[in-house]
DNA sequence: TTGAACTAAATGCATATGCATGTATAGTAA
DNA sequence: TTACTATACATGCATATGCATTTAGTTCAA
């Protein structure tokens, strides 16, 4: 525990560069990024949700959520309804959206798999266990 | 291993946010991002150094790292000289950019005990080996 | 030597990320 | 009601990220 120790925060960036690399490598056959196929596979699941949820669910800053929505809203993917509370939002896929999420879902699968395959179960668990750890330090 | 599986990467991508935030919320104080404090690390081990170089050890792209240089070197932490091999550009410290890095050194140093006695050594262990692994498949 | 192949770095483009802040709406207490 | 507080989302700004492409310099074989 010095300051020669190898950073925490540089080690785990180098991977999600990487592994972000492969998944996108995959998903760019449909022309989505991984964070998009995230968004719209977590309003797939939720099946009608508003910026808030998605925020706690996918663990991203409003701002950053916001942001990201707008290419999938602008190419027809998501449909935006005001609801009850004004304030709010509520996003749902749209016929294309749905059509999109189905086939990036097979390329996802694709990359899961590869990635799966590559690293064996007991290193999967422990991406699944360590990334629910440094997630749950969030203030 | 099925579609309704957890997405490793979102997974990871969402870990990546928390720690780099927490991360960053440290470095703040003297106005530094991580990553830009990755790459002044990086030139302070490797002394005389080239973006080239330094893409191999950050693990990023040479567009990234480009651009990540610009600021540093804008704002008088890095000095640029051209190398014998006249394509290349040799980076190292200023004056400024190691008064600058031990500073942010004492920081960054807080956040990894900070993390580091949260999570626990098995679990930093943890991260360490996997993000190995994962920056192993890079193709 | 010269032209093809290769390598180093920069740029155009689009999205990703989040802090500080702004705007609109909702809730609540005087 | 009114005014204070809290919440939901958007915007300005700056950097982060990487693909496709461009520009410049090097290498090497014909």
């Amino acid at each position: 525990m010095n300051k020669l120790d190898r950073c925490l925060n540089l080690e785990l960036r180098k991977a999600n560069r990487v592994l972000s690399q492969i998944y996108d490598s995959y998903m760019a056959k449909c022309g989505l990024k991984t964070s998009q196929f995230s968004i719209l596979r977590a309003v797939s699941f939720l099946k009608n949700t508003t910026n808030r949820q998605l925020q706690d669910v996918l663990v991203l800053d409003q701002t950053t959520l916001s942001r990201g929505l707008k290419p999938l809203i602008r190419d027809g993917y998501l449909k935006v309804k005001e609801g009850a509370d004004r304030r709010q939002k509520e996003l749902l896929l749209t016929k294309e959206g749905k059509a999109l999420f189905s086939e990036a879902e097979a390329l996802w699968l694709e990359a899961q798999n590869y990635v799966e395959s590559c690293l064996g179960d007991s290193t999967k668990e422990q991406l699944l266990s360590l990334s629910k750890s440094i997630v749950a330090l969030k203030q």
